[in-house]
DNA sequence: GCCGTTTTCGGCCCGACTGTTTTCAGTCG
C-alpha cells in the first residue's frame, strides 16, 4: 500500500504541532510546517521520485533530515520520530490547536494544568468555569472556546471562488461608495484564482478620515464583528464567510497589495530578497534598511521592481519556482480569456442540458467563440439522459444541417462517453468513428484502487478515437473527494498516445488540477479549457477554467482550445490518426 | 530543521489585534 504524497505532508505538519506544544525551537517547527508545504505543491509522486533515485534535497524546505524521513514514510508508512513524539505527547492535542485563540502555548498550558487532551474535556472545564482560573487565560477566552467548540462543525468550509464572488463583488461596491474611500480589491487567495477560498482578503486605500471601518461592520449582511481595530477588522457574513478588511494609505497601495495577495511562500521568498539587497519589505511599502527610508511601494510592479523581479501575476504566487523563474527571465505569457476561441464540452438538453443545440451555438457566437463541440452523455448515463446510438446518430444529423445554417460558429459533433468500470467506452468503434471528439469521463465506480483506477482509464485512452479526458480527478469540491489514481501516470499516457486532458471549469469541480496542469506542460500535453455547459449562461464559467489554466503557468500555446478550428481539426486528426 | 556569490554558524518575515495585563504574550494571517 504506497504513501502518497499528501500523507507524507500530513504526517510533517502533525509533528510541526506536536513540536510546538513542547515548545521545541519555532524555526524547526516552521521547517516542518515548510517541507509539507513543499510536498504538497509537487506535481509528481515521491515514491517515483524515490525509485528514480532523485535527490529529495533539491526540494525546496527538504534537508537531510527530512528527505531520510520522507523515505522512512514511503517505505514503511511512519516515522519513528512521530511515534516517539506521541509518546511524549497526546496526539489528540493537535485537534485543539484548530479552536481559534488556541495556539501551541494555551494548549499546552491546558494539557500541562488541567490535563486536558481532548475537544470534549476542553468543553467540560470551559463550562465549569476552569479555563479561565489560568493564567493568561480569561473570561473572554473562555466563552470563546465555547463558541467555537459550538460551530466547530463549520468552521473548516471553504467557499467555492465562484460563490465568494457572489458575495464580494457587491461589499466592494459598497465599500467603493464609502466617503474617503479610494481603491478596494480582493486580494489573498481569492486574487490568485484559487478553486476555493477560506476567507476574503478586502484591501481599501481611503482618506485619513473615512469612515470605512464603521461602515465596514455596518453591512447589512455582517453577522458577527469578530475585531475591529483602525486599520483592520474581521467580520462574518450571515453566509458564514470570514471577510477581513485591510485599510492602508494610498501610497502604500502596491505593497500592501503584493502582501495581502500572498500566499506566505511567496510573501517570505520576496522579503528575503529584499534583505539580501538590504531592503525592508512590509505591508506599508519598500524600506532601506540602513537609514528606514521609504523607497518603492506605490504600485505593486514596484515592490517586484525593488527586488530586481519584473511583474509576477497574482496566480503565480505560490512559491512554487515563480521567482527563480522571474529571475531567470522565463515566466511564461500566462493564458487569456480573450485567447480562447472555443469549447469543446457543451451540453444539450438532448442529455442533461437546459437549451438546444442552437441556442447553445448562438449563446458560443455571442461570447466571442469560434467553435463548439456538442458532447452530451453517453447512454449508460441514465441520470443524464444519455444518448444511445439511435439518438447520437439523430443529433449527428441535426449538428450537419445547422452547420449549413449558422453563421459566424461551428458546432463539431461529440460525446461525453463513460468510461466503464473496466475501462471500454460506452460506444462501439463504429460509433465513435463518426465523431469529431471523444471526450472520456469517469462518472461511476469512484471508489476503485489506485491501481485498477489507473488501468481502467489507461485502457479507455487506448481507443484510437479518444480525445479528451474530462475532468481528470472527478472531485466534486466540497462533496466529492478525487478519485485515486496515477495522474503522473495518465499526463505520460496521454502524451504518448497524443490525446489531451480537460479542464473542466464547472466551478465545483475546476478539474484538472493546478500542480496537474504543471506537469501537462512540462510534458507536452495540451489542455482543453471547457466548461462542461448545461445551460446558455455556461460559457461566463470559462474565467474558472483560466484561473485554474494559469495557476498551473499555462500559456495560450499550451491550450488546445486557443487554437483556430482549422488547426484544432489538424490536433484532432493526428489524434485519430 | 533548513540554508548559504558576504556565511557550515547563526540567522530564519513582519505587523495588527485581543485579552489580560499594567507593558506584553499569544495568536493570526
Amino acid at each position: 500500500m504506497p504513501v502518497h504524497n499528501e500523507e507524507v505532508a500530513a504526517i510533517f505538519d502533525e509533528m510541526a504541532d506536536l513540536l510546538a506544544i513542547q515548545d521545541a525551537n519555532p524555526f524547526r517547527v516552521r521547517a516542518y510546517h515548510n517541507a509539507a508545504r513543499s510536498i504538497r505543491g509537487l506535481g509528481k509522486d515521491l515514491n517515483k521520485m524515490l525509485e528514480e533515485g532523485e535527490d529529495l534535497t533539491r526540494l525546496p524546505g527538504i534537508g537531510k533530515d527530512l528527505a531520510a524521513k520522507i523515505a522512512e514514510i514511503l517505505i514503511t508508512g511512519h516515522t519513528k520520530a512521530l511515534d516517539k513524539l506521541h509518546q511524549e505527547v497526546p496526539a489528540t492535542l493537535e485537534a485543539l490547536l484548530k479552536i481559534p485563540g488556541l495556539g501551541p502555548k494555551r494548549v499546552k498550558s491546558l494539557y500541562r494544568n488541567l490535563h486536558i487532551k481532548t475537544l470534549k474535556q476542553l468543553e467540560n472545564a470551559a463550562r465549569r468555569g476552569r479555563i479561565q482560573q489560568l493564567p493568561g487565560f480569561g473570561a473572554k477566552t473562555e466563552q470563546r472556546i465555547l463558541e467555537s467548540i459550538a460551530a466547530h462543525r463549520s468552521s473548516e468550509r471553504r467557499f467555492l471562488h465562484h460563490v465568494a464572488r457572489q458575495y464580494g463583488e457587491p461589499l466592494v461596491a459598497y465599500l467603493k461608495e464609502v466617503h474617503g474611500v479610494k481603491e478596494v480589491v480582493i486580494a489573498g487567495s481569492y486574487r490568485r484564482g484559487k478553486e476555493t477560498v477560506g476567507d476574503l482578503d478586502i484591501l481599501a486605500t481611503t482618506r485619513e478620515d473615512s469612515p470605512v471601518m464603521e461602515q465596514f461592520v455596518g453591512y447589512d449582511e455582517v453577522d458577527e464583528v469578530v475585531s475591529k481595530g483602525s486599520t483592520r477588522a474581521t467580520v462574518f457574513l450571515r453566509s458564514g464567510l470570514q471577510v477581513d478588511l485591510r485599510v492602508v494609505a494610498q501610497n502604500s497601495f502596491g505593497a500592501a497589495l503584493h502582501y495581502f495577495t500572498g500566499n506566505k511562500a511567496h510573501n517570505i521568498q520576496i522579503r528575503r530578497l529584499g534583505q539580501q539587497r538590504g531592503l525592508k519589505i512590509n505591508e506599508y511599502g519598500v524600506f532601506r534598511v540602513k537609514d528606514g527610508k521609504r523607497v518603492n511601494g506605490k504600485t505593486e510592479a514596484s515592490v517586484f521592481k525593488a527586488v530586481g523581479l519584473p511583474f509576477i501575476p497574482p496566480e503565480l504566487r505560490h512559491g512554487r519556482g515563480e521567482i527563480e523563474a522571474a529571475q531567470a527571465g522565463h515566466l511564461p505569457q500566462l493564458v487569456t480569456l480573450a485567447d480562447l476561441q472555443g469549447d469543446l464540452h457543451v451540453h444539450s438538453h438532448a442529455s442533461d442540458g437546459n437549451a438546444s443545440i442552437e441556442q447553445m451555438a448562438l449563446a458560443a457566437r455571442q461570447h466571442g467563440l469560434k467553435y463548439i463541440a456538442i458532447s452530451d452523455h453517453s447512454k449508460s448515463l441514465r441520470i443524464a439522459h444519455g444518448l444511445d446510438e439511435n439518438r447520437l446518430a439523430q443529433q449527428i444529423e441535426e449538428i450537419d444541417r445547422l452547420n449549413e445554417r449558422l453563421d459566424g460558429i461551428t458546432i463539431l459533433k461529440g460525446s461525453e462517453v463513460d468510461i466503464l468500470e473496466d475501462g471500454r467506452l460506452d460506444f462501439p468503434e463504429g460509433m465513435l468513428a463518426q465523431l469529431d471528439l471523444v471526450i472520456g469521463a469517469v462518472h461511476s465506480k469512484f471508489r476503485l484502487s489506485r491501481r485498477q483506477q489507473t488501468r481502467r482509464i489507461l485502457r479507455a485512452m487506448d481507443s484510437k478515437y479518444f480525445s479528451i479526458l474530462a475532468h481528470p480527478s472527478a472531485r466534486l469540491l466540497e462533496e466529492r473527494d478525487p478519485i485515486d489514481a496515477d495522474m503522473p501516470r495518465i499526463i505520460e499516457a496521454a502524451r504518448e498516445r497524443g490525446c489531451f486532458l480537460e479542464i473542466n471549469s464547472q466551478p465545483q469541480r475546476l478539474d484538472l488540477t493546478d500542480t496537474y496542469c504543471q506537469l501537462a506542460r512540462e510534458q507536452g500535453v495540451l489542455l482543453s479549457i471547457n466548461s462542461d455547459g448545461h445551460s446558455t449562461h455556461c460559457f461566463d464559467l470559462l474565467y474558472g477554467g483560466i484561473n485554474q489554466a494559469r495557476r498551473g503557468w499555462l500559456e495560450k500555446e499550451d491550450v488546445l482550445t486557443t487554437r483556430s478550428l482549422q488547426e484544432l481539426r489538424k490536433q484532432l486528426k493526428s489524434t485519430m490518426g
